[in-house]
DNA sequence: AATTAAATTTAGACAAAACTAAAAATAAAA
DNA sequence: TTTTATTTTTAGTTTTGTCTAAATTTAATT
């Protein structure tokens, strides 16, 4: 597979999460940045290749193949990921473009290696999981802090969103994976939670609770 | 830079430190294995990038600006030899092909933080250089096993060849960076050596001590 | 059901990096 | 110094992945 092909079946497999029955031409192409008339090109070119069925006008979805190989790139996205943060020292911000060319080195052995010297994690930075050597992605068990009863504490376990001003927002708030948050009150007229993190009180918009995973 | 413009700069760089004063087309092409018609080409995409200087006929040499980059790339590929052996346990003849992957990822940040974390090496696997972050290459003292005088001792502290079956023979022999060389005897003939490395007696081939750098 | 709008595909073109085959320049040999 | 051999370059194609513009299909609206 080259590069851009990988590209493609990555963009495929997150796409297929939300729309399970068939991924637009236009949702690939708004993701990866190119034109709809590119991304037909290459949708006829991975289903010769067998990593995804497509019928014209039908949108697309990935075969056992496509699906796998999506798993192992995303594997390899995830890992890479820790080992940035949890060995050179990066911030979680910081990493997502990194890991987006580092998924792309080829060898098997390395990856599994690398797996290895992390200590087989189960998640990245951002509390996304890691599928395993065979594909296998164990499910974390998370709710967002948006939909939680209040009177009730959690762990911090994964972001929604990871874009740089959202991570951001979170270091200045002192919330990271692992942080404690008790939900002291919930505003009826905007959903605006009171919580206590760590310790400390803070108000949080629906926005922001909306993004943040808790267990 | 393009992937293919970085091992092109790089394959100059390692023939103009045999060939100084210009590089031939036709050894580019043999590095690559590709046709002296393709490194034409990218000799004058490389000239108007004022990375090689270049006229026709006539070879080519690095500019300044071409110079850095390709110490940039060298850092890059030994610095990630380093990792995957001392960090991942790879072997010595298992990394160059991953490290051919690996040193054209863009990071700059990235590398240093690489660095770092690995105790800023002066050496990678094989004994040779690292430039550090400035493309400063330290000099390693060293001679070749078949040029030194008999009955001294030396440490083994790089190879010429770094082939897979070289570092495989130096396996088996129990060789290995570090290792402690006696040159007991040179036989006139054919300048076969009997040395002793860590305590045991071995017959080596002129050819074998012809790629064995000591200190 | 007919019309309009949106999404998707086709057709044709382009840039990068490679190739083949032929031409030109340089180096080596007679 | 010619002639021959080697090296290098040019000219013209090919493949991959992209693009624009036009045509087609599907979806939405009146």
């Amino acid at each position: 597979m080259t590069i851009s092909e990988e590209n493609y079946i990555k963009v495929i497999y997150h796409l297929s999460l939300v729309s399970p029955k068939g991924v637009n031409t236009n949702a690939i192409a708004g993701m990866l940045d190119t034109k709809a008339s590119s991304v037909t090109d290459m949708l006829k070119k991975l289903s010769d290749k067998d990593l995804v069925s497509y019928q014209k006008y039908q949108g697309v979805t990935l075969t056992d193949k496509g699906f796998y190989s999506a798993k192992m790139i995303v594997r390899k996205h995830r890992l890479w990921e820790v080992f940035l943060v949890d060995k050179l020292g990066f911030s979680w911000d910081e990493v997502h473009e990194i890991a987006e060319e580092l998924e792309h080195i080829k060898s098997e052995k390395l990856i599994n290696k690398l797996d290895a010297f992390l200590g087989f994690p189960v998640a990245d930075p951002h509390g996304d999981p890691i599928p395993d050597a065979n594909g296998v992605i164990k499910k974390i068990e998370k709710q967002l802090l948006s939909e939680v009863e209040i009177n009730e504490s959690f762990h911090c376990v994964g972001v929604k969103d990871s874009s740089t001003d959202f991570l951001k927002y979170l270091d200045k708030q002192k919330i990271a994976l692992g942080s404690v948050v008790k939900v002291i009150d919930k505003e009826d007229f905007d959903d605006t939670l009171t919580v206590e993190i760590d310790g400390k009180r803070l108000t949080i918009s629906n926005k922001i609770a909306n993004n943040l995973y808790v267990q």
